[in-house]
DNA sequence: AAGCAATAG
DNA sequence: GGTTCTATTGCTT
């Protein structure tokens, strides 16, 4: 992520608290590794470029630019945290695949795992050659439009994508042929390098006596489902096998957004306000850029325990209040102190404030996020507490629903999948690794008769994405001088409703007094009081100025004309997308292909993406399992139709 | 629905 | 195996 080019043959590492939560290369080859503390991390490598990275405002943007553009190209992308992405590709594969004369000689792109020269095997494993091809492609997108470089594996599901495609490591592409699974399994060091099997799932299989995946491979069926219960147990064989049929499930918008802090030591009651309001401001701000309404609000906490060391989290939650939720979306200025309220009575179930407590952590969460209705009143007319980056963009609410653009010839047949792993680098000071995964449809629509080292005939690809990290440059406004934290008893009477007094007395001066202002005094919406309204401009402001200074280029290390080569916001890209593009999607009864045509490269691609989504998102029940909790089910499903619109906003951008 | 555990980057 | 700051899923109550 750090592409300011003079620091790119520097050690870099990224610092979270007191520790080096990742780094560039340079740094790796001088001994820096991940999550090694400063202290370590400086005796090592005394020359280390610190970046500071607690806040993550600039990764999760790029993150999910990355995630865009990958939707554009084929909407199931999968998520898996800020910089790897899952992509299953079958459908582009078998459009390519009918769509192109079997005359022509197939080739991979990048390497194949355990070859030297795999012409030969690219007429045995199109789908995967094909695969490899688009993996390139987004790569190359990737890079042209974001500026970020990376990795990606090809592969016939999503556990193989994302092992194979960390073979070759920086900015390559690697893709697995069915006949190497075996091989790629065994090589793992051990249990707990399989994807999946964590740190608890490896100590209780070590328990068992496996250490190896070998191990794993040969051990009972029976004998792992007493310990582990059958779906699990199966799961697990399945993975030391490099069998893993889960789909690739869209991701979609986020379904909580959250904001914590960690610290030595926190004991007063008066510290922990201050800091619940000023992870709330933040988090508030994000909830009222996204667009959709809070249901439910989470608070968490980590206590010290002298006895136990750390101690887990803890946490308690509760419902939105409506009137709470409608302030948080409509931008009032008094969302947070209602908000804090909320929070400290949840603090109060969990804390004993009258006897002495030690915490280390405290985190903030909305989850059960609601789409608003596209409806009255909308944020349009709230300009106080936050100002808009994005006014209020095309919702279309068009064309909801045309199922049938995509290549009918599809049938489920298997999918194959294709990963790719990316390594960025970019702005200031920082590194990041990104990973996408695809998903491609191994064998034809002929069943494939080839039981590949106990492969199912299902297959997918992935390719994985890195997401660039940028320096945060400024701090959200905090609110209140803490020293101003006196009591009011007198004033308690008139408190507001939904206001509890002890929290009132707590609060800094000026949010009291806005509190008993006229304007709150019938919690209606109230006017706009914009007594923060330049939280978030000073944000911005700062976010353009980065872009347009000297520090931050926008190309990557690869790109040999220095700064800002890389056409970024100029997405009028001229390149490559009508082609390739034309031959995955078919465009709707009512398109004029020749208008169409005529338009600029960007818009045609994201209309062939709009038409291409409504299957997707109807065809995804029908790959989810059936006869699950029901609730759960089919969330995924219900937000798609929902969340149209808060959709919109992270997925497309302008 | 609430709370926690496990996994992941 | 825990450190940071997230985010998701599944288990249990």
């Amino acid at each position: 992520m750090i592409r300011n080019p003079k620091l790119r043959n520097v050690p870099l590492g990224i610092q979270q608290k007191y520790i080096i939560v990742t780094c560039n290369y340079v740094a790796r080859d001088l001994g820096v590794t991940k999550m090694m503390s400063v202290t370590d991390a400086k005796e090592k490598c005394p020359q280390l470029v610190l970046v500071k990275g607690e806040d993550l405002t600039h990764y999760r943007e790029m993150s999910y630019k990355v995630t865009e553009l990958l939707m554009s190209y084929c909407p199931s992308v999968e998520r898996l945290g800020f910089d790897e992405n899952f992509v299953d590709v079958t459908e582009m594969v078998e459009g390519r695949l009918t769509h192109t004369p079997q005359s022509d000689g197939y080739s991979f792109e990048g390497h194949v795992y355990n070859r030297v020269s795999a012409d030969a095997e690219a007429s045995d494993h199109p789908r995967l050659a094909l695969g490899s091809h688009i993996a390139a492609e987004l790569r190359a997108a990737i890079s042209s439009k974001l500026g970020l470089t990376g990795c990606a594996g090809v592969a016939t599901n999503k556990l193989l994508a994302k092992l194979v495609s960390g073979s070759f490591k920086p900015n390559q592409q690697t893709t697995l042929l069915p006949e190497d699974v075996s091989d790629i399994m065994g090589r793992l060091s051990g249990l707990r390098k399989v994807p999946g099997v964590g740190h608890q799932t490896s100590k209780r299989l070590q328990a068992l006596g496996l250490v190896s995946v070998q191990d794993l491979q040969l051990f009972p069926l029976a004998d792992l489902v007493t310990e582990f219960g059958g779906s699990s147990a199966q799961r697990l064989k399945n993975l030391a096998l490099g069998i893993d049929d889960s789909p690739v499930t869209p991701t979609g918008a986020p379904q909580s957004l959250s904001d914590e802090d960690s610290f030595k030591k926190m004991s007063s009651t008066k510290e922990v306000l201050q800091k619940i309001q000023d992870l709330l401001s933040s988090l508030v701000e994000r909830m009222y850029k996204d667009g959709r309404q809070p249901q439910t609000f989470r608070l968490t906490i980590r206590r010290y325990s002298a006895t136990n060391k750390w101690f887990s989290r803890e946490s308690r939650q509760c419902p939105i209040p409506n009137h709470i939720g409608q302030k948080i979306t409509s931008g009032s200025s008094d969302a947070p102190v209602q908000l804090v309220t909320l929070a400290m009575k949840l603090f109060h179930k969990m804390v004993d404030s009258s006897a002495a407590f030690h915490l280390t952590l405290i985190s903030v969460c909305f989850t059960n996020l609601q789409a608003r209705g596209a409806a009255a009143g909308g944020k349009g007319s709230i300009t106080s507490f936050f100002t808009h980056s994005t006014s209020p963009r095309k919702t279309q609410s068009a064309s909801q629903n045309q199922d049938d653009f995509c290549p009918s010839g599809i049938s489920p047949f298997m999918d194959h999948r294709f990963g790719c792993d990316m390594e960025h680098s970019s702005t200031e000071g920082m590194t990041a690794q990104d990973t996408l995964q695809m998903t491609i449809p191994a064998e034809s629509p002929p069943r494939a008769k080839r039981a590949l080292h106990g492969l199912p005939t299902k297959q997918s690809a992935v390719v994985p994405v890195a997401a660039p990290q940028l320096q945060k440059a400024a701090c959200s406004t905090a609110r209140s001088d803490p020293n101003e934290t006196n009591k009011t008893p007198k004033l308690t009477c008139r408190l507001p409703p939904n206001v509890d007094p002890e929290v009132f007395g707590l609060l800094p001066e000026e949010i009291q007094k806005e509190l008993l202002s006229p304007a709150y005094a019938n919690s209606l919406p109230g006017p706009p009081t914009h007594t923060d309204s330049h939280s978030l401009k000073d944000r911005k402001e700062t976010v353009s100025d980065l872009d347009s200074s000297d520090k931050i280029i926008t190309v990557n290390q690869q790109w040999p004309p220095g700064p800002r080569a890389a056409p970024r916001e100029t997405v009028t890209e001229e390149g490559r997308p009508p082609s390739p593009r034309s031959s995955d999607c078919r465009f709707p009864v009512d398109v004029d292909p020749e208008v169409f045509s005529q338009l600029p490269p960007d818009v045609q691609r994201e209309l062939m993406s709009e038409w291409k989504q409504q299957k997707p998102i109807l065809k995804t029940p029908s790959s989810r399992k059936q006869g699950r909790s029901s609730v759960t089910k089919d969330r995924k499903a219900a937000a798609k139709g929902s969340q149209a619109n808060s959709l919109l906003k992270y997925f497309k951008p302008n």
